[in-house]
DNA sequence: ACAAACAATATGATTTTTCATATAGTTTCG
DNA sequence: CGAAACTATATGAAAAATCATATTGTTTGT
């Protein structure tokens, strides 16, 4: 019993329990994804951005003129959601719509001059922490930790592609 | 010419762009738990539940009796949100809530056998599912994911620890 | 060329989530 | 003991996200 009242003490503190939850694939992804964004994601609300609006900018920082849709797939956000966040950043001028003249339902999204200087300041943060993160993981989890997010990544979406 | 058309052509087919996002630790990890959710997280809302309501529940079926605070942080969830959540679950009659005699402030929450008969009913489940994607990933990438990711997630709260 | 089917974006209404702070209970320490 | 500091939960107001669907433009098949 004295085994058990120590077991239950360090579980009320550490706030992990044993059980199905701490050992579940995706509890562990979404969990690590929280914890990890967590400090880097306080520097972008401080630079002024939400975390969508980060998300597109990075996007469009790697492939201007990219469509609401893409950027609402790339971005990890909702079509309709995106919409709202794009209008939002146009009216600050961090980028400008265009509808794209090939098909005038396609609305292109690119970086003005502003909004490229603040990915350019942003961006190299982003990396930096990101090279934080992985110093913390030495050894071979961290050298496995991308490629296995990509190879989940990719299989889920070639499951994607013949479903739904 | 040929070849960047050929790769642009790609590019807005797959939706995945070249350059920093699609190999960004922080994108990797919040686009896999998006897409490896994704599937499960409908089953859960086909069972009448939200998904941070499925994430209580799992955590109550692993420790009964666990307080908001605990709840809030192991269902990735903020305190004042679950303590809505918890009301709307008190009323469906998925849990009770209790004062605990120890200490006034804090409020232990139980299972009702209605919401252990949902968990009994989800968390297999979920550990089919979790099988599938599992299987998806053979080889020693899909073995080092989840040991990558909880190592990941105890320095990241060992950090937290000193910090703040 | 025209209608039907399809695709991309926008919008109104609602729901979900967050933020700041209030409330209630507990511990610490002079 | 009693005030100050602290902890746990609750709550009102505001912001963010989602859902269903409208709108606009394009493609397909006849």
């Amino acid at each position: 019993m004295t085994q058990q009242t120590t077991k239950a003490k360090r579980v009320e503190e550490t706030g992990r329990a044993p059980g199905f939850v701490s050992d579940y694939l995706l509890y562990l992804l979404a969990a690590a994804s929280d914890a990890a964004s967590a400090q880097f994601h306080a520097k972008v609300r401080k630079a002024g951005l939400r975390v969508p609006e980060w998300r597109v900018l990075a996007c469009l920082a790697d492939t201007d003129g990219a469509m609401i849709t893409q950027l609402a797939r790339r971005a990890l956000a909702e079509q309709s959601r995106l919409t709202r966040i794009i209008a939002q950043m146009e009216d600050r001028s961090l980028l400008i719509r265009r509808s794209d003249p090939a098909d005038g339902r396609r609305v292109r999204v690119y970086l003005t001059d502003s909004g490229r200087a603040l990915a350019a300041e942003l961006v190299p943060q982003a990396q930096k922490h990101e090279a934080a993160l992985m110093e913390m993981l030495q050894g071979n989890e961290g050298a496995q930790l991308k490629p296995a997010l990509k190879s989940l990544l990719a299989a889920l979406e070639a499951q994607e592609d013949w479903q739904g």
